[in-house]
DNA sequence: CTCCTGACTCAGC
DNA sequence: GGCTGAGCCAGGA
């Protein structure tokens, strides 16, 4: 099923992306596995934290983007799986968490709270 | 250059 | 307590 990228890339190459997408693939990458994140978190990492859409538009490329983001570990404030529709199977999403070992209950996620992983709890920001 | 969209979030009703 | 509206920034057409 070739899917017809109307988006195609993001960022077209040529130019050192380190836009604000890049900015969002490297959180997301420090996910650990078996955490998940909110958009506000990364986005307040960003210092966007007032447009915490931008970081899940960002996610719009995770999947295409080497090396791949877990955009499946980043969920919204309330730890609702709202991105899983932009996934290939939607499934996938809650697939993936739930092989991390993150219990995922009709679109949310479980003890999302206790899973939750700070971008800059890691030391390194 | 202008308008629209978008995987969020908060505030109001 | 659930739904709606508005705000936010950034990029594509």
């Amino acid at each position: 099923m070739p899917k017809k990228e109307k988006l195609k890339t993001i960022k077209p190459s040529g130019k050192k992306e380190e836009s604000f997408f890049e900015q969002v693939y490297e959180i997301a990458r420090q996910i650990p596995k078996g955490r998940v994140t909110s958009y506000g978190a990364i986005a307040a990492c960003l210092g966007t934290k007032l447009s915490a859409r931008m970081v899940g538009w960002a996610m719009n490329g995770a999947g295409k983007a080497k090396p791949k983001v877990p955009a499946h570990r980043v969920v919204n404030k309330n730890g609702m799986l709202t991105g899983r529709h932009h996934f290939s199977p939607p499934e996938l999403m809650q697939q993936l968490l739930e092989k991390e070992g993150i219990k995922v209950k009709n679109e949310t996620v479980v003890d999302f709270e206790k899973k939750f992983w700070h971008p800059m709890d890691e030391g390194m920001w």
